[in-house]
DNA sequence: GTGAAAGCGCTAACAC
DNA sequence: GTGTTAGCGCTTTCAC
């Protein structure tokens, strides 16, 4: 059984609207874009012509006149599949759809393509949307970084390349907080502290190396084994089991995040590693993984909801002409769990 | 620290590239659009000073003049917060903007705004988007329906409403997912078998629940107690404990969704009911609560990512004025895992 | 195969 | 406060 689509009657324009209010287009222009300067008759007539017509304003047509598309645009990194299944990004993406729910502006989900790469410079530059969204991605987010010459651009994690001066950055200090949560374990007595560290092309990866390390070098200790993972569970399973075949021993472990030290966690148990007896566990992030975790996980809380909604508002009062602050570091702190 | 747009010069228009290749806006639009009707030279002069101009299209002028946006809406019902949390969600999101990512078709999320509930029929009805997609929602989906006489939309899940004959679906067939999960239950000796149901305003709620009684009917059975919850984890623990409350015996439990059966199972944990010795339990949906319950939960898998690719391309379809199937029923399978 | 001309439906000066 | 007049940058007949 098969449909084709219906024959839809022309929709009402806004000049159907004027003629049948007995006033001018701009007049109706006027009340749909709420303008003060006019009559309370005048903007009852059109109210009613409107609601008697159906009538709804076109978009494109407006868009193009006032080279205003009440609309911005969402990049999504690599691969979609990994993006909709990490909690962080999720998270992100609540937080912005929510802010701008509460806006005039809608959410465009753009999906950067693998097979053709200009395809999303190109729809960004077409003034498609009024300014991009672009959340913390590999090194290769150059054109990216290029593309804030173009339209209002915010980014959510730094960009690993040289920025612009004026580019809009919404983060949180990845350098500090690894700091604290490795110097929460040091306090909490262990000397030898391993890492499963980020992807080091990324800038949360990078940041929270360093971090770790100095709390390390500061309390004049000597650094653990590191093992690289890409902040995934299939990765941190991995990076802990090349941690124990090294055969250095380690008493704490901090972990960049939670979803890595979820896994490491599962691993450590298989083995008959108690924790934290045996091994102290700390990692960054309090989603469902740090939440789940057996024993549950301490560990750093971001703010990721917040940083969505944030990432949004910046982006809005950037295209409004608003004054923003170049870089917004969101604060995060700790929650202790039972696997220190 | 603050900072203001940077001027941007005016982008280069499609007349810019035609002065620039000596041709006329036709053939400057024609090679955008890739007609053939174009000599190969032509074609190159013009790739040329396209590629030394930057230009890209502006899509408001294009989307005036052509009636197309090259855009579909992603309709979210109520709140976003649960809606992202939400692996069902999330893996639909996942397919649909994975389809598109191949296509020309550009993802606007649509948050149904609760404040101003026009906002949204406006937009879908201003011609931003070529079509819409609509996610399973209460039985307040009237207005989506009505929608459907004024653009293309397909229904992810059907709509509890009378909906036109021509209204596009795509579904499971949540009776028989049930019906087969219950007569599972029964085979392996069950014989007093409760329900935790889905939401009653809801034709997945309302068609599990049906097809769980066909099933206890049709094979003499007397149908256990039944509780109902909204297909998160906490409805379905505090089903559970309701159920426990009413002191009827049973030694089957369907859930409609295994976010609550993952609940429900950690409720009976805790009670010392033994899970599959005491009460045998299944349900609905193999994701992640399925795979991380304690049992492993048996469960029947819908293919929730291939769902979210086929509702987009069967709009595009619909879009494209090429023939689509009224009603899409796809596949689910049982998954057997330790909890029955 | 190519160009000229006529809009697409709206906003934005500007005059009244 | 209201109407008039130009476009916004593109697609699309329709001649040639």
């Amino acid at each position: 059984m098969t449909t084709r689509p219906s024959a839809d009657r022309a929709a009402p324009t806004l000049e159907a609207v004027a003629e049948r209010a007995g006033v001018s287009r701009s007049t109706v222009s006027r009340v749909v874009n709420g303008s003060p300067k006019v009559t309370d008759e005048a903007r009852a007539a059109v109210e009613r012509a409107i609601a008697e017509l159906g009538y709804a304003p076109n978009l494109a047509a407006r868009s193009l006149a006032s080279r205003r598309s009440h609309s911005i645009a969402l990049v999504i990194p690599e691969a979609t599949s990994r993006f909709f299944a990490d909690p962080y990004f999720a998270a992100i993406v609540e937080g912005v759809a929510d802010h701008l729910a509460r806006s005039p502006y809608t959410l465009t989900l753009l999906v950067a393509s693998e097979t053709d790469p200009g395809r999303t410079a190109r729809y960004l530059r077409g003034g498609g949307v009024d300014g991009a969204l672009i959340l913390s991605t590999h090194s290769d987010d150059r054109s990216y970084v290029e593309l804030a010459g173009h339209l209002p651009i915010v980014f959510s994690g730094r960009p690993t390349v040289a920025h612009d001066e004026n580019a809009v950055i919404v983060d949180i200090d990845n350098t500090s907080a690894a700091r604290t949560a490795t110097e929460y374990l040091i306090a909490h007595g262990r000397r030898r502290i391993a890492t499963i560290a980020g992807p080091q092309d990324m800038a949360a990866g990078i940041d929270r190396l360093a971090g770790w390390l100095d709390a390390i070098v500061s309390a004049g200790l000597d650094p653990g084994p590191i093992e690289v993972g890409d902040f995934t569970p299939e990765a941190g399973a991995a990076a802990l089991t090349r941690l124990l075949e090294r055969g250095e021993a380690f008493d704490g472990l901090f972990a960049a995040s939670a979803q890595m030290a979820n896994a490491a966690l599962v691993e450590l148990g298989r083995r008959g590693i108690a924790v934290p007896r045996d091994v102290s566990v700390i990692a960054i992030d309090n989603d469902r993984f740090a939440e789940e975790a057996q024993p549950p996980l301490t560990t750093m809380e971001q703010p990721t909801t917040e940083q969505g909604a944030k990432i949004a508002e910046m982006l809005v009062r950037l295209i409004e002409g608003r004054p923003v602050e170049r870089k917004t570091i969101m604060a995060t702190r700790l929650i202790e769990r039972a696997s220190v």
